[in-house]
RNA sequence: GUGACCGUAGCUCAGGUGGUCAGAGCGCCGGGUUGUGGCCCCGGAGGUCGUGGGUUCAAAUCCCACCGGUCACCCCA
């Protein structure tokens, strides 16, 4: 039997019916903020991501489904929304249009990594992206967003965690002095810890191990390396917050995997999720417009994991469809009277099946229980006879008897 | 890439120390109701016991390898 690939699942009915629940969800809280929808290409030239994403990351090292075209071209199923969403931004001049612009995505995103509880090979995200404001409001106004959709799905127990990574002004110099401080304590770490120090040495201080984070509680704080925009931006940010009401927890020790994050970064964590706790995260990525060709215009956005998502959602029980109708037609003579009827009905939005396969009567109305039809329209040779149906409804058992002549019309009285 | 656990019908699972152990429940199909679903009763279909090798008179059961799944690490949504 061919199955599907490692990490890749399919969603079945059942399932796409909370999908399609979460989406129209996310839709209406896009579209209250103000985003317009857009949609980018699943494929992306490699370098893009390379550029964007950071060289030096575990995403671009060793997660990217990369492979070579036809034409010998490098390209890479893309692991994450921003880079596709920027390029198309720069290629249509989006920026020229609005002095801010907002915008969002839904869709698949694909990385190569062990399969776990909430981690797929392809998993889906919601984005939004703003671009074009420095505004510490904005980064705020995102967060909201976030927060809002989570919280409108059900999503209980919800921490918001918050850091800001300073700019390219400020970082360097912590980025310098946790180093220094990393070799001080080499002997205290893990291997990967050892081997973070020189790539990559803010990425430490995630460390999951307790050896690790006992040597971090004296660690170097970025906020005592912040400039003074940065610091001023950051409250500003913590100060809107709370003028939303929104809940939140200062984590300095919070770094995100992708390098364009400037500033701002924040997680979402939800219980229930197991070791991959974080439903949504995002950050303020300033100058990734520029690296990658663009004009100077700062974003911020973010990402909620669907499937995370999905796993902390508390959904309305009733997702499944409910049939209007099961036309049960007994004979062939009883089917021609029903065909143009059935049709005439589902071009009204009215849900009708029916039995192709002539089977009996009580095998027609097993099928339509099984469907959750509302009523059972039932047409045999005695009804035809007297120029009737019996309209049975499903519920109670009761049934009566509706003239040929007056059925469409009542049934769309009934059903509409 | 590493580790732990797991792999029996469509689904959820039983099957001490190897010898009617190929089963149950649910689902599906049919019958009980010559044209009436849901509840109940009866019957039926459906399984290379993940794959391959080995030990043995005998393996779903023990051993090895591989494949697949789950969870965790790394990292991340």
């Amino acid at each position: 039997m061919i199955k599907a690939v490692r990490g890749f699942k399919d969603i079945l009915p059942g399932e796409t019916e909370k999908w399609v629940y979460l989406e129209g969800l996310a839709r209406r809280f896009f579209n209250a903020y103000g985003f317009r929808e857009i949609r980018t290409p699943i494929l992306e030239k490699t370098e893009l991501f390379a550029r964007s994403i950071g060289e030096a990351t575990d995403i671009v090292e060793k997660e990217m489904y990369t492979f070579l075209d036809r034409n010998k071209e490098s390209v890479t199923l893309r692991p994450e929304a921003t880079a596709g969403i920027c390029r198309a931004v720069i290629e249509h001049g989006l920026y020229a249009k609005a002095k801010v612009l907002k915008l969002f995505t839904m869709g698949p995103m694909f990385r190569h990594e062990r399969p776990q509880k909430g981690r797929l090979r392809q998993f889906h995200q919601f984005n939004a992206e703003v671009f074009g404001s420095h505004a510490p409001g904005t980064d705020a106004e995102v967060i909201a967003l976030a927060m809002d959709i989570l919280q409108a799905g059900g999503a209980k127990d919800l921490r918001l965690e918050i850091n800001s990574l300073g700019c390219p002004e400020c970082r360097p110099a912590f980025r310098e002095n946790l180093r220094q401080f990393l070799r001080k304590n080499a002997d205290k770490l893990c291997e990967d810890c050892k081997r973070r120090t020189e790539r990559n040495p803010l990425r430490a201080l995630d460390c999951k191990k307790e050896t690790c984070q006992a040597v971090y509680e004296n660690a170097p704080l970025i906020e005592e390396f912040w400039c003074e925009e940065c610091r001023k931006h950051f409250a500003k940010v913590l100060e809107e917050l709370g003028l939303l009401g929104l809940e939140f927890v200062k984590n300095p020790r919070l770094v995100r995997g992708l390098d364009y994050y400037v500033r701002t970064t924040f997680e979402i964590k939800a219980q229930g999720l197991g070791a991959q706790d974080t439903v949504a995260a995002g950050g303020r990525y300033d100058g990734l417009l520029k690296a990658l060709g663009g004009p100077d215009i700062p974003g911020v956005g973010f990402a909620i994991g669907v499937e995370r998502f999905l796993l902390v959602a508390d959904l309305p029980a009733n997702l499944e469809p409910r049939l209007d109708l099961f036309v049960a037609a007994l004979g062939e003579e009883a089917k021609k009277q029903v065909l143009p009827l059935v049709r005439s009905l589902r071009n009204k939005s009215i849900s009708v099946d029916l039995d192709h396969e002539g089977r009996s009567l009580k095998a027609q109305l097993k099928v339509a229980n099984r469907l959750k039809a509302r009523y059972a329209l039932i047409l045999g040779e005695n009804e035809l006879k007297e120029g009737v149906a019996l309209l049975r409804d499903m519920e109670t058992g009761e049934q009566e008897s509706i003239s040929l002549s007056e059925l469409e019309k009542e049934l769309i009285k009934r059903l509409s």
